[in-house]
DNA sequence: CGTATTTTTGACTATTTTCAAGGGATGTGG
DNA sequence: CCACATCCCTTGAAAATAGTCAAAAATACG
């Protein structure tokens, strides 16, 4: 979607970046000026809440954007999980584009409401779903986005996203994949590495 | 943002619909063939999980839009809280609109984007705030909402709807509104009336 | 006015968090 | 390449928060 730029006049080319692990794109508060799309690597967009709480908004994989903002200024934090490569484009150029052609307008579209389809169903997750339902529908959302589905995969975040993500403590994370793993649902690796050895049960928890 | 439409030739005149308490205006699975606005009263989106637990992701006050989809089928159930009159209109018709003027695009963008953060805000409530947190936050939102701002006001919606909302089961809202009360940071009355007495301190339980 | 629904309250239970400690992995500098 | 330090993950026990079940009280409704 943010490709589609680089062949209109007057209009910056996007710009690639690189992050190294952990480092920092930008940060609650900051002006919006750009929107971005991962193209290698990992994303995470969080907010911490006074008393040191934090809250993981969402995971962000290759092909998915994220920084775009109703307001002025950003509303989370963004950092690489992973060595991480981005496209940033100026929110001004993605504005006037979509003035310009209703056909971005519409794209533009479609990945909002997209974000927002995924906000809700992680809404239903917060409010109704137990630990273990939480943590088995992570892991297969996971494989489907980072592996496409296959089983086999790499987690890029530790215990402690997964936790603030999912509305958990890493302590819970922790016992439940101990469980699974117990209950030969699935097989943990060293380096994030995931296997998961009964999809169908892993579904069944999920609800 | 829907009113627009009006002078545009071509284009069926959005229709008013009158719901009585409890209707429903469009069910989960439907096609989702309209998008509508909340003209007077209330609605509530919501979802029912397998196992009858249920989810409700939003409510509706005048003014404010809901039923705009991503895919061709209605994710939600919605239903009028009180006497409600919304205006419909069809889908194909603000697609034609959009595709034909860039800011009746933008508008829907700018639109869906709110729905987005109030989402994201959501999550952080349903995900990282405890049971009198997340009170305190509905009930100065509903405040804002329904009453723009003032301290007095009527609730639409019962306590299992509000559980619903929150992630709790009604007989923690129930204990919840107990304590507020006792504690002289709320009056409640008959009819859903709410009188916030002390606005600060549910600013501060609010966290 | 009587009935049905909704809300409140109480006692008990379950799940998750908190606090605490130990074990593993990872990475760096010598 | 090893030793050390750091960070991360796991596990256990105790505590807290919210949920469940049950019944009474209040409210709404015909």
């Amino acid at each position: 979607m943010l490709a589609v730029s680089i062949s209109k006049s007057g209009i910056s080319v996007p710009r690639v970046r690189t992050l190294k692990k952990g480092e920092t794109l930008f940060e609650e508060g900051e002006a919006a000026a750009h929107v971005y799309q991962v193209v290698s690597g990992s994303v995470r967009t969080s907010k911490l809440l006074g008393d040191g709480r934090r809250h993981i908004d969402a995971f962000h994989l290759p092909g998915e954007s994220f920084g775009l903002e109703a307001g002025a200024k950003h509303r989370w934090t963004a950092e690489a999980l992973s060595p991480t490569g981005v496209i940033g484009m100026r929110r001004s150029d993605l504005e006037e584009l979509t003035a310009q052609d209703p056909a971005i307008a519409a794209a533009v579209l479609k990945t909002t409401m997209r974000s927002l389809q995924r906000a809700q169903d992680h809404m239903v997750l917060l409010g109704r779903r137990s630990a273990r339902e939480k943590m088995a529908a992570f892991l297969l959302d996971m494989a489907e986005r980072v592996a496409n589905g296959q089983r086999r995969f790499e987690l890029p975040m530790r215990r402690s996203d997964i936790a603030d993500h999912l509305g958990l403590t890493i302590e819970t994370v922790s016992r439940v994949l101990t469980q699974f793993v117990r209950n030969g649902l699935i097989h943990v690796a060293g380096g994030g590495w995931i296997n998961l050895r009964d999809v169908p049960a892993l579904r069944h928890v999920e609800g």
